[in-house]
DNA sequence: ACTTTAAACGGACCTCGGTCCGGTTGTTCT
DNA sequence: AGAACAACCGGACCGAGGTCCGTTTAAAGT
């Protein structure tokens, strides 16, 4: 990867601002560069056009580089690699999702009893994996990476929390892994695309596997 | 991948032989032919042989091909791609896995009530997992290929059939997918490599998985 | 044994991800 | 403002995966 100084990966891509591709990063490293900041929105642009366009497999650095008009060693010194770049796209749609399901309305936000937005968490990641699968798949060439991805981190802490709200028994970090393994959207989409499994059957199996995890009480303590 | 002509991942690579490298494939395509067939050991043999001096992540085809004695088209020719390449290392090194839980002793063989087989499935997994990570991570670029492999789809309906065989509740097929994502290679070595997780703790997790996923009755129906 | 045919072979070739380093440009401190 | 410094930029360069096509060769038919 690259050499080390970049401190794993590059300048973090966490969060940034509020919605559109005018993200200014507020990771680690206080702040970038006035024209490191320009250019790595313009990149991020430039991908989501190309993207668009071409499809996600055929995204090659150069052409973002090109259509950004700067430098090949631009793209991989802000991301590091392509993954990263890819990472960094789909971190972005992802902030719609995390938004429902941090503080949205009730069946999937705060004000429904935590089994309840379990129910609801499996459709919407669904859901959300079907509208992104390309992006999600191509993403995803390094199999361990993406437990380490902040999206990830996000989906388990959560996941695990309301787990934990809802009394279940049990090793509440495993079984929110065993529920979100449930939602990995390779597996989905092998279900569905490859076997063409239907939804409805899916959605049956979220609902039976959080029925059967949830035991040991309800909200109500 | 490849122009067309090879059928989806060339000549299948799903059984071989008995025991060592000797593998005399018998898959679909009736036979390969004599030279063939000898290129294809001699390029496993390398391929192995490379490994396991230089790590499965700076094995170069041509490496591999040079080694074999022969040209770099005729990998590809026989594996397709390089992940090709190491699932077909890697069905190899499962054999001794699936004789175990196909018609091994007890704990796991067919000579144990399912539910019991299911509870030693996932340790036997695990060891298994840990004894080749580094080949199947690297094996792992594309992750909807996983889950075509016949190793997985093995797996699959053996689970499967344990589930059926336990009487357990519910969608069996999607049940076993459950089981089989918590014992997803990625996530132990997440689990236990990168957070340093014991051992127990994973393993008590999926003692506890399988007991609440097979409700609904014992082998005595 | 000879012809025929389809498959296998091999290595030149192309593309693309990733690295490197000399030059450039913000940023900060005095 | 000017200098010093660190970070950024860019594109030449490298290595490895994957493709192509002319040549060779095993297997089947006569």
């Amino acid at each position: 990867m690259t050499g080390s100084v970049p401190p794993l990966f590059p300048p973090s891509d966490a969060q940034y601002g509020p919605a559109d591709l005018t993200l200014t990063p507020a990771g680690e490293p206080p702040t970038l560069r006035a024209d490191a900041a320009r250019n790595r929105t313009r990149l991020l642009e430039a991908a989501s056009q190309l993207m668009s366009c071409c499809g996600a497999t055929d995204l090659t650095m150069e052409a973002v580089a090109t259509a950004a008009g700067v430098g090949k060693g631009t793209v991989f010194r802000r991301f590091g690699d392509r993954t990263g770049l890819l990472i960094a796209l789909l971190d972005h749609r992802e902030q719609q999702l995390q938004a429902a399901f941090l503080s949205g309305p009730p069946p999937l936000g705060p004000d429904a009893p935590p089994v309840e937005r379990l129910h609801a968490f499996g459709p919407a990641v669904i859901k959300h994996e079907r509208d992104h699968h390309e992006l999600i798949l191509a993403a995803r060439t390094d199999p361990v990476r993406n437990y380490v991805v902040p999206a990830a981190r996000l989906r388990l802490t959560h996941v695990t929390m309301l787990l934990r709200r809802a009394n279940a028994e049990g090793d509440a970090e495993l079984l929110a892994h065993t529920l979100l393994g449930y939602l990995d959207t390779a597996l989905v989409h092998h279900l569905v695309v490859d076997r063409g499994m239907p939804l409805e059957r899916l959605e049956a199996g979220w609902h039976d596997l959080v029925a059967r995890l949830t035991t040991g009480g309800d909200t109500a303590a």
